[in-house]
RNA sequence: GCCGGGGUGGCGAAACUGGCAGACGCACAGGACUUAAAAUCCUGAGAGGGUAACCCCCUCGUGCGGGUUCGAUUCCCGCCCCCGGCACCA
C-alpha cells in the first residue's frame, strides 16, 4: 500500500517540469496550434484564490490541448507598471522597482507552487525596458501615421491619484482605480486615434462568435454609434450659425428653441455680449462642475438659462430663443441640440419648467403635421427627404456619431513608460529616433506625489539636443497610461526576446491570433476594446495578418467568501498556499473547477476543498489497489466479447467518460460536469472491485478505466496523475501520454432502460434491447402492469383524455 | 429607464435537441470496521400521501400567473425578485 502524499508529489513533479522544461514550445508547421492566454496579472504581492482560478481555467485546457497532440502556447507576464506600486513609494519610500520586481518573484512561485503549465522562458515584465522600448517604438509609428496627436483638451483629472485618467477609467464620476470625484481641468495631452477605427471595431464585433454576448453588448454600447445629421441653426443678427446634431430631423418643425452646452465655444461669447458677464459666466461654471461628478450622487435636476439670443430655425424660418442647458453634453456630438419638446421627453421636463413652446410634429400614426410641404409623409421617410434638402441648401448633412472618444494616455506619474518624445523651440514636437529606445526611466530616489510631473525634476532626463537641429530641447515627461502596455503584450509572447523589433511577423503568423482567451469581466471595455484597436494598428502597419487578437473569450467569475468579493481591506482573502499546504495543489486546482461553471461567481467553501481532497485520494486507493494485478496482466488488448456483464458495463462507463469529459472540457469549458462525470466512473470502479463478476481479463478492464481516469483528470490534478502514471509503469510522464478515445461501440449500452410515458406523466419503465423495433417497444410498454391499468382506467372515462403511450427514446401514440 | 445574465432540495449545482427533475459533491442520518475516535467502505434522503409490509403506487414540486404541446426547468405572453453593465448620447 502507497500512501497519498500530496505535498511530496507537487515538489517532485515541480522539480520535474522545470527540469525537462516541459511546457517550452517553439513554432512547428508540422502540428496545429494552440495559443491560451489568461490575462497577465498585476503584480499586486499576493495571489489570492480568485486570482487563481484563473490561471487554473486556463490549465486545464491547455494540458488537455497538449494531450490532444497540439502545440501549445501557455505563457504568462506582469502588468507591472503602475499607480499602486507609486503610490507605496510616497507612502514607504520603497522604491516602485524594487516592491514590483520584489511581487512578481512572490507570486510567480506561487503560480509555480500551483504547478499550472507556462512557458516561463517567455515571461515578461511591462516595466523592463526590454518590454517598454517597444511601447516607444509603436508610439512612434503611431505618431507618423497621425494616431497618436497632441492637444488641450479638458480632461478627467483624479486629485489623490494625481493625474489624468481616460474616459474609459472614470466609473460612475470617480476614479476607477482610488474611487475619488474626478474633476475636470483643461490640460495639454497626447491622445491615441481609436475613434479612427470606430466603425470597424463595431462592425467586427458582429463577427467574434465565440466572445459572451455581454461583453459584445458592452462595448456595442460603449462605441455607441447613432445615425443622425448636423443641422446649422442662423444666428439672428450675426453672420454665424449654431450646428446641432439630431436622431430625429424629422422633427425639425418642431424644434422650439436651442440649447448649448456649457462647455460650447459660444457661451463665452454671448457671456460677452450680455449685461452682465460674470453671472453669466458663474452659471455657466456651475452647470460644468454638476457635469461628471455631479451625476455620481444620482438625479441632476435639468436646469437652464437664456442667453438673451436667438437663433433661426432653418425650416420654419421663425426666431427660436437659445438657451445653456446643463444636460447637453459639451463632448459629444456638436455640444449644442435643437430642443424639440413635444417628441423627447428630456426636453419636454425642460420646455414644462422654462414655459417654452411646445409643437406636436408627429401625430400618433407617426406621420408629420404642421411640417410645411412635408406635411402628411411618414417620420422615417421625412428624415431622409429632409436630410436631402439640407445638404441641397447647404445647412446641414447626415452624418454619424460615436459615443468613443479618442483615448487619452498622458500620465502626470513616474511608474510607466515614457513618452518617447521631445518639445524643441525651433522644431516643435520631434519624435525621438529609434535607435535612440528605449527613453529609460531615470531613477529617481524620493517620490512625492505632489507637483507635476515626477519626471519633470529630473533636469538630465528632461534637458536634450533636438534630434533634428542638436539645440536645447526638452523631454516630455508624462508617461504613458498603463492599459497601453497591456493592449499588445499578446504579441509580444509570441517572439519574447526580440531585441530588434517588437516582435518578427513571422511568429505572430503562427501563434496569433490568440485561440482562447481568458480573464474578468471588468475588462470587457478597457483592455479588450484597446486590444481590438492595437491588432488594427499593427495589421495596417503591416506586422499581423488579422485585425481580431482574440478568437475565443471566456470570462471567468469571481471566488467571494462570505458574499463578498476577495480583498485585502476586506479581510477575506482565502490563500491559495495554506490551503496548498494542507491538502496539496490538486485538491485545490480541482476544487475550484468542481464548484460551479467558470464564468459563474462561486462561494469558497473550505469542506468542498475537503471533498476533492477526500476524492483525489480514492482515485489514488483504487489505483493502488489495481496496480499489482494490472501490471501482471499488463496492458494488451481487451476481448470485448469474451468479458462478465459486469466487465463490459465497466467498460461501457469508461469509454461513456472519455466521451461526456471531452465533450465537457473541451466544446462546452464546463470543467464542473467534467468532473462529475469521473467522480462517477471512480464510483463505477469501486462497486466493480467490491461485487463485480470478474474474468481473467478484470485487471486490463480495470487498468483501462483507471488509465483512462489518470490521463483526464490529469489537467485538473497534475501532479497526483503524473505518479500514478508513472506508478502504472509509464515512463518519461504525462508528456509522452494521449488523450483517451472513445469507442462508440464499446460505449454503447447492451440494454436501454426506457421510461414509459402516458399523456405525459411516467407510469413505468421497460429494459430492452438498443435495436428494438418501435412495434416491439409498444408491446413492450402496453405490457407493463402499471401502464396497462392506466390505459385501462382512461378506456373507462375515469380519467377524462385520450390515452398517448410515448416511449422517450421513440415517441408513439395509440388511441 | 435601457441592455445582458439569473431564480431548481438544507447548500454548491446537473438536466447538452421539448422527453425519467435534482446527476455529482457538501452538510446530514444509519450501518460495517475499531476498545474508542478519526480515516475508510456501504446505505439512505425533494415534499406529502397510500399499502400490514416489501416490491410498489398516487399527488404535488424548477420565482408567480397564463398559454402552446401527449409531454415544459427548457418554447410563447404577462408579472415579481436578484446580480452585472450602461445611463440626460440629442
Amino acid at each position: 500500500m502507497t500512501e497519498y502524499h500530496p505535498q511530496e508529489l507537487d515538489a517532485k513533479w515541480q522539480k520535474h517540469w522545470a527540469d525537462t522544461q516541459a511546457f517550452e514550445v517553439t513554432e512547428d508547421p508540422s502540428k496545429p496550434k494552440f495559443n491560451f492566454l489568461e490575462m497577465f496579472a498585476y503584480p499586486s504581492g499576493h495571489a489570492h484564490v480568485g486570482h487563481v482560478r484563473n490561471y487554473i481555467i486556463g490549465d486545464v485546457v491547455s494540458r488537455l490541448k497538449r494531450l490532444q497532440g497540439f502545440n501549445v502556447l501557455h505563457p504568462f507576464g506582469w502588468d507591472a507598471f503602475g499607480l499602486p506600486a507609486e503610490n507605496a513609494a510616497i507612502k514607504n519610500g520603497i522604491h516602485p522597482e524594487t516592491s514590483t520586481l520584489g511581487n512578481i518573484a512572490h507570486m510567480k512561485g506561487q503560480l509555480q507552487r500551483l504547478g499550472i503549465s507556462y512557458a516561463w522562458g517567455r515571461e515578461l515584465a511591462t516595466c523592463l525596458p526590454n518590454y517598454y522600448r517597444w511601447n516607444q517604438w509603436l508610439f512612434t509609428r503611431m505618431f507618423e501615421k497621425g494616431l497618436a496627436y497632441r492637444r488641450r483638451s479638458t480632461v478627467n483629472w483624479c486629485p489623490v491619484d494625481a493625474t489624468v485618467l481616460a474616459n474609459e477609467q472614470v466609473v460612475d464620476g470617480a476614479c476607477w482605480r482610488c474611487g475619488t470625484a474626478v474633476v475636470q481641468k483643461d490640460l495639454e495631452q497626447w491622445f491615441f486615434k481609436i475613434t479612427h477605427y470606430a466603425d470597424d471595431l463595431l462592425h467586427a464585433a458582429e463577427g467574434l462568435s465565440k466572445w459572451p454576448e455581454k461583453v459584445l453588448t458592452m462595448q456595442r454600447n460603449w462605441i455607441g454609434r447613432s445615425e443622425g445629421a448636423k443641422v446649422k441653426f442662423p444666428i439672428q443678427g450675426e453672420d454665424a450659425s449654431i450646428e446641432v446634431f439630431t436622431t430625429r430631423i424629422d422633427t425639425i418643425y418642431g424644434a422650439t428653441f436651442v440649447m448649448l452646452a456649457p462647455e460650447h465655444g459660444l457661451v463665452t461669447s454671448f457671456a460677452k455680449q450680455s449685461q452682465d458677464e460674470k453671472a453669466f459666466m458663474e452659471k455657466a461654471q456651475r452647470f460644468r462642475s454638476q457635469d461628471r461628478a455631479g451625476r455620481l450622487t444620482g438625479e441632476v435636476a435639468k436646469e437652464g438659462f437664456f442667453t438673451g439670443r436667438f437663433a433661426i430655425n432653418p425650416f420654419t424660418h421663425k426666431p427660436v430663443p437659445i438657451w445653456v442647458a446643463n444636460y447637453v453634453l459639451g463632448e459629444y456630438g456638436t455640444g449644442a441640440v435643437m430642443a424639440v419638446p413635444a417628441h423627447d421627453d428630456r426636453d419636454l421636463d425642460f420646455a414644462t419648467k422654462y414655459d417654452l413652446p411646445i409643437v406636436t410634429v408627429v401625430n400618433d400614426d407617426g406621420v408629420l403635421v404642421e411640417s410645411g410641404k412635408y406635411d402628411g409623409r411618414l417620420a422615417d421617410d421625412a428624415r431622409r427627404a429632409i436630410t436631402e434638402e439640407a445638404e441641397e441648401r447647404g445647412i446641414g448633412e447626415g452624418t454619424v456619431q460615436f459615443r468613443l472618444k479618442d483615448w487619452g494616455i498622458s500620465r502626470q506619474r513616474y511608474w510607466g513608460t515614457p513618452i518617447p518624445m521631445i518639445h524643441c523651440p525651433v522644431d516643435g514636437v520631434v519624435p525621438v529616433p529609434d535607435d535612440q529606445l528605449p527613453v529609460t526611466l531615470p531613477n529617481i530616489t524620493e517620490f512625492t506625489g505632489r507637483g507635476d510631473s515626477p519626471l519633470a525634476s529630473v533636469p538630465e532626463f528632461v534637458n536634450v539636443a533636438c534630434p533634428k537641429c542638436g539645440g536645447p530641447a526638452r523631454r516630455e515627461t508624462d508617461t504613458m497610461d498603463t492599459f497601453v502596455d497591456s493592449s499588445w503584450y499578446f504579441y509580444r509572447f509570441a517572439d519574447a526576446h526580440n531585441d530588434q523589433m517588437p516582435f518578427d511577423p513571422k511568429k505572430v503568423a503562427y501563434w496569433c491570433p490568440v485561440d482562447f482567451y481568458s480573464g474578468g469581466i471588468e475588462h470587457a471595455i478597457l483592455h479588450l476594446i484597446y486590444s481590438r484597436f492595437f491588432a488594427r494598428v499593427f495589421h495596417d502597419l503591416g506586422m499581423t495578418e488579422h485585425t481580431e487578437p482574440f478568437t475565443h473569450l471566456l470570462t471567468q467569475g469571481m471566488v467571494l467568501k462570505d458574499g463578498a468579493v476577495m480583498s485585502k481591506s476586506k479581510g477575506n482573502v482565502v490563500d491559495p498556499d495554506s490551503m496548498i499546504q494542507k491538502y496539496g495543489s490538486d485538491a485545490l486546482r480541482l476544487y475550484v473547477m468542481f464548484v460551479a461553471p467558470p464564468e459563474k461567481e462561486v462561494e469558497w467553501s473550505d469542506s468542498g476543498l475537503e471533498g476533492s481532497f477526500r476524492f483525489l485520494a480514492r482515485v489514488w486507493r483504487a489505483a493502488d489497489q489495481w496496480r499489482e494485478q494490472a501490471m501482471v496482466s499488463g496492458s494488451g488488448a481487451v476481448e470485448h466479447a469474451s468479458l462478465t456483464a459486469a466487465e463490459r458495463a465497466m467498460r461501457r462507463k469508461t469509454h461513456d467518460t472519455v466521451r461526456r469529459v471531452t465533450q465537457d472540457i473541451d466544446v462546452r469549458q464546463q470543467m464542473n460536469t467534467a468532473v462529475s462525470a469521473m467522480m462517477e466512473l471512480v464510483n463505477e470502479l469501486y462497486a466493480f472491485t467490491d461485487k463485480g463478476e470478474r474474468s481473467a481479463q478484470a485487471p486490463k478492464v480495470a487498468r483501462e478505466a483507471i488509465e483512462a481516469l489518470v490521463v483526464m483528470l490529469s489537467p485538473f490534478a497534475p501532479h497526483t496523475m503524473e505518479e500514478l502514471w508513472q506508478m502504472f509503469g509509464h515512463q518519461g510522464g504525462l508528456a509522452g501520454a494521449a488523450w483517451p478515445v472513445c469507442d462508440a461501440d464499446v460505449a454503447k449500452a447492451e440494454e436501454l432502460e426506457i421510461p414509459v410515458q402516458v399523456n405525459g406523466k411516467l407510469r413505468g419503465r421497460v429494459t430492452v434491447a438498443p435495436d428494438i423495433t418501435d412495434q416491439e417497444l409498444e408491446a413492450l410498454a402496453l405490457a407493463d402492469p402499471n401502464v396497462h391499468r392506466i390505459l385501462r382506467k382512461l378506456a373507462e372515462g375515469e380519467l377524462d383524455s385520450f390515452g398517448d403511450i410515448s416511449t422517450l427514446a421513440d415517441p408513439a401514440v395509440v388511441a
